[in-house]
DNA sequence: TCTGGGGTCCTAGGACCC
DNA sequence: TCTGGGGTCCTAGGACCC
């Protein structure tokens, strides 16, 4: 049996601990570059905004309606994930951390009742960080992330579902009659794996409710679809197709990409920016113990400003050797960038991806000449790591990245942020007798 | 004026190879 | 008259997820 843990409106309800005043108000966190609203509280889904919807058509409400906007504040809800994950992981005797609001647990081999213990943890949860959850159960994951969906509806959406079901739902136990009828009014759309474009071409052919979904033939949707699609019409069926990873595996490729606060076009500014990105992700592949083969850059104009010329390129730059040196990694990305550069565009985004990955220490042996010297093994990057733990990020970095000092024209904006209550010292809230 | 970031998987066309 | 088959690599794009 699989269980779902998931914790409502997360980044809202990570800023509500700390600002108990916006309980009960409509808030929004935004994106990076306070561009689009990324997580809403349920008084902001109840005024119609949506998903992603950009901040400038929605900023309205801030005066009618007393819409609350935040920008967001990852230090925050990076630590409060920790937090609750290792709560989550007392649930069961195996867990997956699926994204920074969702944990997967395994319960097959725990006894008792499975609903009675969700509601514990759901309570201690709420209790030791703050945050509200739902609990979806199921013999799949598939069946688990919908139970967690009927969960979530139950509680806030009077009528879409049974009350019974509301907070903590499980699906495992339902007579078979039972779960046909929740299948029977959930949206195809609702389920995990069936995004927009699927969900136009099951319409298409009739099928419009999970229950219909289900009943397809798997072979039929494989040929039809793919194999993807096929999982899910098993899974919904209970033949678990989609394995618990207790043990993330290592990335296959690493990405930092940023769009700038205001649009770029000279290519100084651009070099500075894709080093930045570089050193960044460099950081992420030596947590991983990584080696890239290969890195990519890429530029691009923003698609939404049609009237202006538009112009979108990437370019690979392989390695000589596979390498997590910064200054390897940031030399090949300007050498990417400089492929692609071309004047005349309001550049409005860039990024880098490091590919290729493998591991050190399957790191491939060479025949070096009499007097070719081995590199640096990652010493320097060690100590430069080091450091940026120990004194704060950016202590020491490289030139290219431009001075930390420099206004840079395109760093990103972010006009609401609220202070990193938990992982700054001088941050840290007082509390007054 | 103003539209996110980080992933995985899959497909497809063109260049090039034997 | 009549012009193959199998493969890799690169680039680009699209689907999905959170």
């Amino acid at each position: 049996m699989m269980a779902l843990v998931d914790l409502n409106n997360f980044y809202v309800s990570c800023e509500r601990i700390f600002r108990p005043s916006l309980n009960a108000r409509p808030v929004v966190v935004l994106s990076n570059n306070d561009g689009c609203a990324v997580a809403r509280s349920d008084e902001a889904k109840a005024l119609g905004i949506k998903m992603g919807a950009p901040w400038f058509e929605i900023r309205d409400l801030a005066q009618t309606a007393g819409l609350v906007a935040l920008s967001s504040n990852y230090a925050l809800y990076a630590d409060m994930s920790d937090r609750v994950a290792s709560l989550v992981a007392g649930f069961g005797p195996q867990h997956e951390v699926y994204s920074i609001d969702e944990s997967f647990v395994d319960l097959t081999s725990v006894r008792g009742d499975l609903v009675a213990r969700g509601l514990h943890m759901r309570e201690r949860i709420l209790r030791w960080t703050g945050i509200p959850s739902c609990i979806g159960m199921g013999p799949t994951k598939t069946l688990a992330k919908l139970a967690n969906h009927i969960a979530k509806s139950a509680e806030r959406k009077p009528g879409s579902y049974p009350t019974h079901h509301a907070r903590v739902c499980h699906l495992g136990v339902l007579p078979k009659l039972e779960l046909e009828a929740l299948l029977a009014l959930t949206p195809a759309s609702d389920i995990w794996g069936v995004g927009r474009q699927l969900t136009a071409q099951l319409a298409d052919g009739g099928i419009t409710n999970a229950l219909q979904l289900a009943r397809l033939d798997p072979a039929l949707v494989r040929r039809k679809w793919s194999v993807v699609l096929e999982r899910t019409v098993l899974e919904l069926n209970g033949l678990a197709c989609i394995a618990l990873e207790d043990a993330p595996p290592n990335k296959q490729e690493i990405a930092c990409t940023r769009s700038f606060g205001q649009p770029v076009t000279e290519l100084q500014a651009l070099i500075e920016a894709v080093s930045e990105f570089a050193s960044r992700a460099a950081i992420k592949l030596r947590k991983q113990n990584g080696l890239a083969s290969s890195v990519q850059t890429f530029i691009r104009t923003s698609p939404f400003r049609r009237g202006q010329p538009q112009y979108s390129r990437a370019a690979t730059v392989p390695l000589h050797r596979p390498t997590a040196d910064t200054r390897q990694l940031v030399a090949a990305v300007i050498v990417g960038l400089k492929s692609i550069y071309q004047p005349g565009y309001n550049f409005a985004k860039a990024g880098v991806m490091l590919l290729d990955l493998q591991p050190v220490h399957v790191q491939q042996g060479e025949l070096l000449l009499e007097d070719e010297v081995l590199p640096d093994q990652g010493h320097l990057m060690q100590t430069l790591d080091r450091l940026n733990v120990r004194f704060g990020k950016k202590t020491v970095v490289l030139g290219s990245t431009g001075l930390p000092a420099a206004t840079r024209s395109w760093d990103m904006r972010q006009d609401h942020r609220t202070p990193h209550y938990t992982t700054r010292w001088a941050d840290m809230p007082l509390v007054r007798a």
